[in-house]
DNA sequence: TTTACAATTAACTCATTAGTGAATTAAACC
DNA sequence: GGTTTAATTCACTAATGAGTTAATTGTAAA
């Protein structure tokens, strides 16, 4: 028997806020699978079981829900980022640490990556007109700085290491085997999503940046 | 006065070969300024100066004509990487010349990065049904192997390189930096763009690369 | 319990799009 | 010079797509 609870607020038939969730839930979904030429409006209507026009009276158009989905993409890595406490750990554990997370992140969201190439083939006109995702800086840049110049002077990081860099080459290492995973996968003949792949690959960006940053 | 050469064969108002390369060039422009879904088989006959009808009839369909512009983008690269006689070289300067051969190819292919980045966010299934490209195995990987060997032997290179994951880790450092510079440039609010940002890159590519390879 | 407004729906429009059928023309061959 | 065939054009279709108009319904406040 399911009664409806008694003083706990009943969920409502309308409800604006979970219908603009559930279409930006949808909207990221197709967005992320098809990218902004490929999605269709009316499909991001059906997943979210909603009528289209409500998506229209929500977000205007296409381009101004696919700036949402991205605005939202980029609010989730930048609040995971917060936790990450860096500056609690030794330099070398630090930089480890913020490897393996950002690792960790894009397998765990797939769809930020294919939502930022397609941001990126339309050359980031979004993002560009985004002040909400311009007053979302990292906080990473700074912190990395200063764990560059703390393991400098102690004389176990090499110097003149450039935070912006290491952060694209870390970014890089993890991005692009797990953009790329179809091409690469048929080109090598050698599936690259597998548990054992993916250990394999994150030993081996450790390796290589931390054989960077630490001196000889 | 331009006259006709005499005896040299004039320029035919209709060459099949001559039409088919013209809706190729386009085409990949096409394709890798807007993505699959976003390029427009009209816009490909407008700059190819042909009619419409005619990608049909040498082409079939946009994914097959997509097929073929991705099979010649790949014997492109693939013919490159074929020059570079690495072998020759000294292990050192073979891994540096490897990481500026890809760098440079990025750099002087753009339309590369769009149309491969196009093709995952189709999960390569046009690559998958293509035996010319599954034939046009890159010479690079053997190649990479027997150098990063010799530099072993030399006691020069650390032992335990996967030649797949460096060749990756090579390709990831260049590429993701120009696929994404659109967003990078924006979020960091600097120009990735300029030949100085370029110089930089690369100088910070190779230090990572070789840091990782030469034995401490 | 009526009112007012926000949330939702149905039923459109109109432009665009990949793809075609069939006629036409240039060139190569005899 | 006439014939054949390959290359090209024209005029179309059928579907699909983003976005809209206007009516309707649920909800909460008065």
């Amino acid at each position: 028997m399911t009664t409806t609870p008694s003083k706990v607020t009943e969920p409502k038939s309308r409800d604006a806020d979970r219908s603009r969730l559930e279409i930006l839930a949808a909207a990221l979904d197709e967005f992320s699978r098809y990218g902004l030429a490929g999605a269709r409006m009316d499909r991001i209507a059906e997943n979210a079981k909603l009528n289209k026009r409500l998506i229209y009276y929500y977000f205007t158009s296409k381009d101004d829900l696919f700036l949402e989905v991205l605005e939202g993409a980029y609010a989730n890595i930048r609040e995971a980022e917060k936790q990450l406490h860096l500056t609690d750990l030794e330099p070398t554990q630090a930089i480890r640490r913020l490897t393996e997370f950002t690792w960790e992140y894009y397998i765990a969201h797939p769809e930020f990556i294919t939502l930022l190439n397609s941001e990126n083939l339309h050359q980031a006109k979004h993002l560009k007109q985004s002040k909400r995702i311009r007053e979302m800086n990292s906080p990473l840049i700074q912190t990395l700085g200063e764990i560059l110049e703390r393991g400098r002077s102690q004389g176990i990081f090499r110097g003149g290491i450039d935070p912006v860099q290491l952060y694209i080459s870390i970014a890089s290492l993890a991005y692009f085997f797990l953009s790329n995973h179809h091409t690469l996968s048929a080109v090598f003949d050698r599936n690259l999503m597998t548990p054992k792949a993916h250990s394999e690959r994150l030993s081996h960006i450790c390796d290589v940046i931390l054989g960077y940053v630490l001196r000889d």
